[in-house]
DNA sequence: CTCATTTCAGTGTTACTGACATAC
DNA sequence: CGTATGTCAGTATCACTGAAATGA
């Protein structure tokens, strides 16, 4: 929570990696909340979405396409199919890997999870108009692809 | 280190929330390596910006003016002491508080750090124009202005 | 042999919560 | 009395590291 009338060093107030930070700090706390709410957390819908989109993948995949690392990969996923949401067998064609299934449940659950994020959007953006989200957007989408590409 | 060809999901791809958090991510990462090779770290640059901008303070104005928790403070200051770039000492007038004063090895520290910053600005901005930073900081700063007074 | 996959155990920063004693 | 301060202990998420076992 945010303490509110604070003068915040003009160091900070300027610089970009503060804002960026700041906004992601508030973008962070309402999915946290919103997620909490319905029993998950970001490592969930990240790995359900990605398995809505892409159908049924190794947990080395699933990692790749969601930037979450292997190891992160094996806990969420013992959370996510202990609730039923995805399935995990071993796959025939390759025998060290795992295949992971989005089960009903987590196909209703990520719906769910949608709606939350999509009120979150609203939130977060509320006090800039349409072309000034479509800016931004733009502007991130093109920060967020170079630092991708370029490490 | 994120890896580089995976498919991102289009729901997370979009989301404004998801872009916002991988260019924070990434100006954290690169904050926390250029701190860390100069022995320290996002609250301590913070503390001392804002001790060198508003002056030996107490502890809780501190927390107020960097976002910092009280109880997070407290062991920020550790350090900093620890390190003789700071001191503490009770506050003569409210025997509640410590005053928190800036070292000339603090300030020397400071502008170490300065330097450390505004070379990752550069580099996170890297592939915008000057226009396109001034667009892109403008409208951050209404994004934060606007959560830090709406919560 | 090399490489990929899964798994376990652990670290570090940031952010936050609850409780307590002290002092205003 | 209620409120503010400093302190301690603990939690949670996210991100990451290193190592081990298994199998391609």
């Amino acid at each position: 929570m945010m303490t509110a009338d604070a003068q915040t060093p003009a160091r900070l107030r300027h610089a970009a990696s503060w804002l960026i930070n700041q906004v992601s700090a508030h973008s962070h706390r309402l999915v946290a909340e919103g997620f909490a709410a319905a029993g998950a957390r970001g490592y969930h819908f990240r790995l359900l979405a990605a398995l809505d989109e892409y159908g049924p993948s190794s947990q080395a995949d699933l990692g790749r396409r969601t930037g979450i690392d292997r190891s992160d990969v094996v806990a969420a996923v013992n959370e996510l199919a202990a609730k039923n949401l995805v399935e995990r067998s071993p796959d025939p064609s390759d025998r060290r890997r795992n295949v992971i299934t989005l089960t009903p449940d987590g196909s209703r659950h990520l719906r769910e999870l949608d709606k939350v994020l999509a009120g979150i959007q609203d939130d977060l953006l509320g006090p800039l108009t349409e072309d000034e989200r479509t800016q931004l957007t733009a502007l991130l989408t093109r920060l967020a692809d170079h630092h991708r590409r370029a490490g």
